[in-house]
DNA sequence: ACAAAAGTGTTCCTCTTACACCCATGA
DNA sequence: TCATGGGTGTAAGAGGAACACTTTTGT
């Protein structure tokens, strides 16, 4: 019997949402349990990948699976290859599952990026999925806390050189729920009118007009993201501000 | 018969090396050709990952067999998982020269930065490979100009950010090689007095007291890398100065 | 003496940081 | 009218960019 050489190749997703207050993850139960193993454990969504898919395509596709959305931010983390990262039952348990015979499973990480609303809370409760604090998981099966925290600091890092901050917010937001995120993703706390400057400064910040409603204090303004600002801005630029805080 | 399930993951290892003016990759020839695929094609070393060892010990594993050196820096950037990345010839080569079976191979990529001196280039011309100036490779087989165009954007970034640049020189080095070094990765010419500065006020440097000899024109000065004064520095800093210029 | 690269300071300007009060709204 | 978070300006200091001449050596 032949095994497909590529079915030791798995993806697991670590798709970050934005409540507004706190950052979530989206963590799913393990499905059909072997003997000694919990159904409650809680882990990364994730998937072997198939014959004819890319790596990133396995990974929206596990991303569609769970929370029925297509062309979100998806951007490869690490890759999980130590050969033991997988053992005894666990390994029993994903080959049953998966219905492949392997010694090692081989796993590249992704992280997602959500713009969280009710709709995809309702969805991904219907799959058995749950939306928790980053802050409060301490335990996940396999390596997957590994995963996770991997995940977490490429996130941290990205937030600080790239615009994707805007892709865990709604597409109209007020300048405090963006610095709020800031502080959630950096565990960090921001000073108001510093942050305002900065951002405005950027001229990436497009104002709607609109205001918050129903608010009992003085509303905010809300604002979208300028992308194409953002790129003409993108190809301008020639800075050479290097050496600007080494760190491995 | 029974294909192991981990023989369609390969590591490739961008070589980076610097010979005072210019940045260079090793590469190799390609072995046991097979029909219609010249022997002269250039290629990234690579191999298949072994079944009981981590992809990093795989690129580890390749790096030491071309270059004979270990514990040098060593770093993933991409994969590359297109099904269709080697057909048909390619393929073909492949399998019969691994002794494998496999419709796909996903390759993840490394990138490597190693200190040139004349024995590495004497061991390397000894395995068959060389060491060619990266403005001047324009064609390598398979997708193998792919990864190094990725493996060198990746290079300029994390020397933007991180001291990478120290990896790339001898042990003791003047401050005008480590100021070439930058303006070749990066392409660009630098201010030599504003570069001086802003690296002794790194505090990373530190002096040897020995100075060149033999030259025809004032000795310049050797330094070291402080190794120990930058993961000091790593914990102290805790600055915030995020946005400072996004781009994906 | 000359060729060749090393080494050195200052000025201007931009960006960062720290800090405290009034404003608009719903209850 | 009060509680709540929204929104605003300034001053001091640090860091980035532009710029030209003297020094030391080998030939």
């Amino acid at each position: 019997m032949t095994i497909e050489t590529n079915s030791a190749i798995s993806v697991d997703c670590v798709v970050f949402g934005f409540d507004g207050k706190n950052l979530k993850v989206l963590l799913i139960k393990r499905r059909y349990p072997v003997e000694d193993l919990s159904p409650d454990d809680l882990k990364l969504p994730g998937a072997m990948i198939q014959e004819n898919e890319t790596l990133p395509d396995a990974a929206s596709r596990v991303l569609e699976e769970t929370t029925g959305l297509r062309d979100i931010f998806l951007k490869q983390t690490s890759i999980f290859s130590s050969p033991d990262r997988i053992q005894d039952k666990e390994l029993e348990w994903i080959c049953q599952f998966q219905k492949i015979r392997t010694r090692r499973i081989v796993t590249v990480a992704y992280y997602a990026l959500v713009k969280l609303n009710q709709g995809i809370i309702n969805f991904t409760m219907r799959k058995g999925a749950k939306w928790v604090d980053v802050d409060l998981i301490n335990h996940l099966i396999m390596d997957h806390m590994d995963i996770l925290a991997d995940a977490l600091s490429v996130l941290q890092k990205e937030m600080m050189h790239s615009p994707i901050a805007f892709e865990l917010l709604p597409k109209k937001f007020t300048i405090r729920q963006l610095q709020n995120l800031f502080g959630a993703v950096l565990g960090v706390s921001i000073d108001n009118r510093n942050f305002r400057k900065k951002i405005f400064s950027s001229g990436l910040l497009l104002p709607t007009g609109e205001k918050e409603k129903n608010v009992s204090h003085k509303p905010a303004l809300y604002y979208t993201f300028n992308k194409s600002a953002f790129k003409k801005a993108l190809k301008e630029r020639n800075r050479l501000g290097f050496i600007d805080n080494w760190s491995y």
